[in-house]
DNA sequence: ACAATATATTAGCAATCACTAATATGTGTG
DNA sequence: CACACATATTAGTGATTGCTAATATATTGT
């Protein structure tokens, strides 16, 4: 049973898919958690532009962040938010099957 | 088994997913189709700004709409789709728990 | 064909967002 | 303490987005 979600928290959550560098973040970092630089370099970044959107992921509560040394190692938030991942990629090929059989649709 | 997707591709269809009236929609039609008219009397809003993000859910691939004399019926594109909004849900109500217990925790 | 209703499209503007460059903060090491 | 490296923050700017108002298109009934 699920329960009534505020939505204005459910927006800001939803705002962190909603930009490219951070899905690529969170497929990075999906099945094991890294550094920021390890991240940058994953993703051929800019430092500052990763760090603030790790922040904004933070924010969001999809990410979790620990500092080790000089480190601070990001990982996914926990099983759900990867499930959700995956849900993404399940129903984005559904789509893209539909799309290659009906090639009627005009797809904007 | 899932397999790859583009990630543009992708972005657009998360686009479906970053704008609270869009999310408002697609609440209001998960689980019945509704005319142009009822959703904009559901969400008390605006004609012109509806139909602009049904068109962009429809380009996402999010809804579907089909044609009945003067009126559009607009529904969720399938059961695929019902339950990613259901897992949103799932998700966004163990973060809302966590942020719940732990006080300590800053939300920004 | 005309009026009424439903929906879509366009243009313009204000607000939000994402990026870069520069700088600041924090941490370990010689 | 000074230096190197890792990460965060800030400010500025260009691009994107979302809204409203106005107008266009489509469908039905008279």
């Amino acid at each position: 049973m699920v329960e009534k979600v505020d939505i204005d928290i459910k927006m800001k959550f939803l705002h962190g898919f909603s930009n490219k560098t951070r899905i690529q973040i969170l497929e990075s970092i999906k099945t094991e958690e890294k550094t920021v630089t390890q991240i940058v370099d994953d993703l051929n970044g800019n430092q500052s532009n990763i760090s603030q959107h790790l922040a904004c992921l933070k924010g969001c509560r999809l990410i979790v962040g620990r500092q080790d040394g000089k480190y601070v190692y990001y990982r996914v938030r926990n099983q759900l938010v990867r499930d959700l991942l995956t849900n993404f990629d399940v129903v984005l090929e559904d789509i893209q099957n539909d799309i290659a059989c009906c090639n009627s649709h005009i797809y904007q």
